[in-house]
Formats: C-alpha cells, structure tokens, sequence
DNA sequence: ACGACATTGATGTCGCGACATCAATGACAC
DNA sequence: GTGTCATTGATGTCGCGACATCAATGTCGT
C-alpha cells in the first residue's frame, strides 16, 4: 500500500526511538527503586556485578565491560571506593594503570545484589514470554551489530 | 531442556535490560551527534517536535507528551526560550499554567529539524527491516504496557 | 464563605554520562 | 637513547533526569 520506502516509515522509525528510550528509562526507573534499599544507583551495581566477574580489573578493561559509561569510568568507580565497596591497587607492570578488586564489603553486597536483580529483571519483563525475550534480544542486537556497545554486551553475555 | 521456569532465563533478562540501555545510549549519541549542527541536544529536540504538533501547551501537558522526562520540563524549556525558539505565555483561565508557543524561529528549527530527524531515524534502524521493525515495536509495547510511558508513547504516535 | 486537598510551575540537590583536556607513563621506530 | 605517538586515569564542564520541596492558584465539599 505505501509505495514510498525511503518515508514512509519515517513515524514507525521515530516511535522506535522513543520506545526505547522509553523502555531504557522505565527499566532504569524500577531498577533504581529496587536498588534504594541496597543504596546502590544502577550504574553502581553493574560496576560490582562487572567486578565480581572479572576481578581485578584495570579502570579501562573496566569502562569497556560497561554498557552504562563510553569513557573511562573514574568518578563512576570513585563513589565505590569512598562507600568501602572497592578498592584501588596499584599496577605492578604498567605504572599508568589501576586495579580495580571488591572489598570484602563489596563481595557481600554483590551476592546480595545478584539476587535482587534476578527478581527485578524478572518481574519487569512479565509481560514478555521465553520466546518474545529471545525475539526482542536478537532484534537489538541486530540494531546494534557493528557498534562498540554490542561487543560490550557480546562480552558480558556470550552464548 | 532448563527445567526451572523461575531461574532458567536469569542470563536473558539481564541481558535484555543492557540491550535496552545499549540501544537507547548508542542512539542517543548518534542523534545527538546529527543534531549537533543545529543546535539542538535530543530532549531540546524532543520538546521541538511536540510543540510543532501540540501548540500552544502548559508545561504540564508537555510532560505528559515527553518521554525524555517524568516530572515537569521547566528547565528544559528554560534553555529553548533563552534561545528565542520558545515562548511562554500567560495563561487566561488558570493563572498557574503557563501556554507554551514556539517563536518563529523556534517553528523554522522545528521543520529543519523534521528532515533531519527523518534521515537519521531511518539510517540507525537500517540493520532492520520494515516488518523486523514492526515486531520490535510491538515487542517494546508489550514489554511496556501499562506503564505511563506506554501512554505517553502511544498519544504521540496513534494507530 | 471556607477549609482541605489537588495542581501548576519553579527551584535545590544529587548522580550520572558525554565530551574535552591534561599529565604521566608506555610502546615503538629509528 | 631519542623522538613520536598511543594509552591510562583524572579532572573540568555541560545538560540532563529523578526526586523533593515550595508558593501560588484552583477545586470541591459542605
């Protein structure tokens, strides 16, 4: 019926933009009140979730692990270090460098943390069955294929 | 074959959470980046867009329309009238409210700002098909229903 | 008319997140 | 070694975006 493809899917690519951000926000909205309890902010606890998979870690190897930070994620990880969460270990070969461990304090918060996220990232995506989660996850990474967040993601979740 | 329903898909929904965050901050950046010339960060963008089809508004009703933000938009309105390309007006029956209007220049950024939206849009979702596209919104609706910015969403873009 | 409550828009605060810049250090060609 | 360039992590700045608070105004029950 619309003869026109190079407009007219011109409102179903804006409405896209806008779901996901949507989406995004909604998600990080309810996340982030979930986490209220733990005093943690999303970017937080991806920083400990990272960490506590791949211990020690230098600030970069860290920043490219993160969907959350482009850069290098200092001030992100200096809020931890301050609350005791993790500490910063100097480098043995490459004086530049740090590495990045969790404190004891850390660990125990992460082991708490996996599992409120597993509970929250359950009941957010209710609505969506087995099927529709793999649908949509294989949709985005399509979207995204060739850009760096992809490989980020890639990383953090291989198949 | 992964029997236990309430644990087997742990991985895919925190998965699905970065996917979303991944594809709306790569988004985000690209738009941002194509936006540059004129100007404009996308949520200045986002209140252009609603203006042009919504005039004159509250600042309430505004947020009602945006999904870039929950609460009332005043300091993001705040940055396009000191650039001339919004006005705000008193309003006659409830001298709370404030009418929002956009000044002429306001009006022709927004129709510049049409076209570039346009191009920008569809080169992000180029990975995708059209019908790929359609099941991907669907899918965002889905996983979104019920929520206010679902509402928000669909007023913007209605069947 | 009046009092309780709701709504509007402004404002303060906090934590990002993108970008630019910088000093320190490292890697590499020669 | 030396010069050149890349990498690391810190820092300054800007614009959000969520939340809380507030004064002004409106609404509604009685």
């Amino acid at each position: 019926m619309t003869a026109d493809r190079s407009h007219s899917s011109r409102a179903a690519h804006d409405e896209l933009r806008y779901l996901l951000l949507a989406a995004q926000r909604e998600g990080s909205r309810r996340f982030g009140e979930a986490l209220r309890p733990l005093g943690l902010t999303p970017p937080q606890a991806e920083v400990l979730d990272v960490l506590a998979e791949h211990q020690p870690v230098t600030l970069a190897a860290l920043g490219r692990l993160l969907v959350c930070e482009q850069g290098s994620p200092s001030r992100l990880v200096d809020s931890l270090v301050q609350r005791g969460l993790v500490s910063r270990l100097p480098h043995e070969q490459d004086k530049r460098a740090v590495l990045l461990e969790l404190t004891a304090e850390g660990r125990s918060l992460a082991d708490r943390l996996g599992e409120a996220t597993g509970r929250i990232a359950a009941a957010m995506a209710e609505p969506l069955s087995a099927a529709d989660i793999a649908t949509l996850s294989g949709l985005l990474h399509t979207l995204l294929e060739g850009t760096d967040v992809a490989r980020t993601v890639r990383n953090r979740f291989p198949r």
